[in-house]
DNA sequence: GCTCTAATTAGATAAGAATCGAATCGACCG
DNA sequence: CGGTCGATTCGATTCTTATCTAATTAGAGC
């Protein structure tokens, strides 16, 4: 259900060593050692916390030789709905004017442009995009077309998707890898804004 | 400390009964009674809970007679941050095509039309906007030089708004109003974005 | 002033969550 | 193999928080 999706996601985000955590991983990987050093607090505290935050995915893990290193999720990262990931992220690595409004005029053009250049005149998708940026771009143009809150069957998708494309298996896949879309017994349903991947945020 | 205040906000939305209530919430105002039956507990629950939504300025009340009704706070409406408010309000009053790329379109001209009228070639501000809307984006527009994180005393506060414009008291009272900027003891600081005022997201 | 209704406060309970120290696991390295 | 180091698990402790019941406050209307 959605609704504890969203309260588990803000419950991550609800306890300030998890905040501070993220903050310090902002600046880059860090071991469970560091981190329980940089925050005084126990290694067991460390991994009390950051298997929160892994079940919240928003932060990811990568081990070498004994060491776990624990970092950003890079879609937590690039995520723009959760404007705390821009905050986090913005006060690690400084970046110089991101809310610049020509950033964001910028930003609305390739928006525009790529919209313009992969649906044909009657709406349909004429390719699906290779590149990330842009696949996100026409996905998130489709998935504006569905309601939230409202549950889908798996026959209503596919009818949804073939409208836009014959490849309507490709896309179901691409709607639920990038988190827009969510599936339970067959039944689909938009996940909250929060979690669709947006690559327009951070840069 | 902003990572208090990121905490409480998120902590707020950490339990399923203050989202339920705001989705309640979110189709119109309710009074203390109906939300507890509503929701099924008791109207000293929602007391609790209310007081945590109102700490957080996420609701707001008003008194008729003996009855206090809630209603959803504007700014937490408004607030493109939160995209959780946009998530509650788009499940209860449903909006069509709310992220419609022309939409985003049309929203980005006007910005850039407000900033054009509002903004001198030397990046002066010629005048302070009275419209709300207008005010915000040219507030954003200043606020987005400022850096998330660094302390500001109150002379570099005013030094930095100068070179916008003489009434630069106006325009420091209008930044904490708008919730841009907190202060502490003479010292100035930017708040997260997730607080910052935001007209955009919804309508 | 009395009574009704709505909201709040206070106090109690119970569930949840953060933290620690100690024990354990797992992989590496000499 | 045995030691070491980092991470995890476990149990105990303490703090927080959601919820209730019962008592109290605050108005409104009679």
């Amino acid at each position: 259900m959605q609704l504890e999706k969203l309260v588990a996601y803000h419950k991550a985000l609800a306890d300030p060593t998890r905040i501070r955590m993220l903050i310090l991983l902002s600046e880059g990987e860090l071991n469970g050692q560091t981190l329980a050093q940089r925050l005084s607090v126990t290694p067991a505290t460390i991994t009390h916390h950051a298997a929160k935050l892994r079940a919240a995915s928003l932060i990811r893990e990568r081990r070498d030789k004994n060491t776990i290193y624990f970092s950003l999720d890079e879609y937590f990262i690039r995520t723009g709905g959760a404007a705390t990931a821009d905050t986090i992220y913005r006060r690690g690595a400084d970046s110089p004017g991101e809310a610049d409004p020509e950033v964001l005029e910028r930003r609305e053009k390739t928006r525009a442009s790529v919209l313009k250049s992969f649906f044909a005149a009657d709406g349909r998708l004429k390719s699906i995009p290779a590149q990330l940026k842009k696949k996100l771009i026409v996905l998130e143009h489709m998935v504006a077309r569905l309601e939230p809150g409202r549950r889908y069957g798996e026959k209503e998708v596919n009818d949804f998707l073939k409208e836009f494309h014959d490849d309507y298996a490709t896309l179901r896949r691409e709607f639920i890898m990038h988190q827009y879309m969510f599936r339970e017994h067959d039944v689909y349903e938009l996940n909250p804004p929060e979690l669709w991947e947006r690559w327009e945020t951070l840069k």
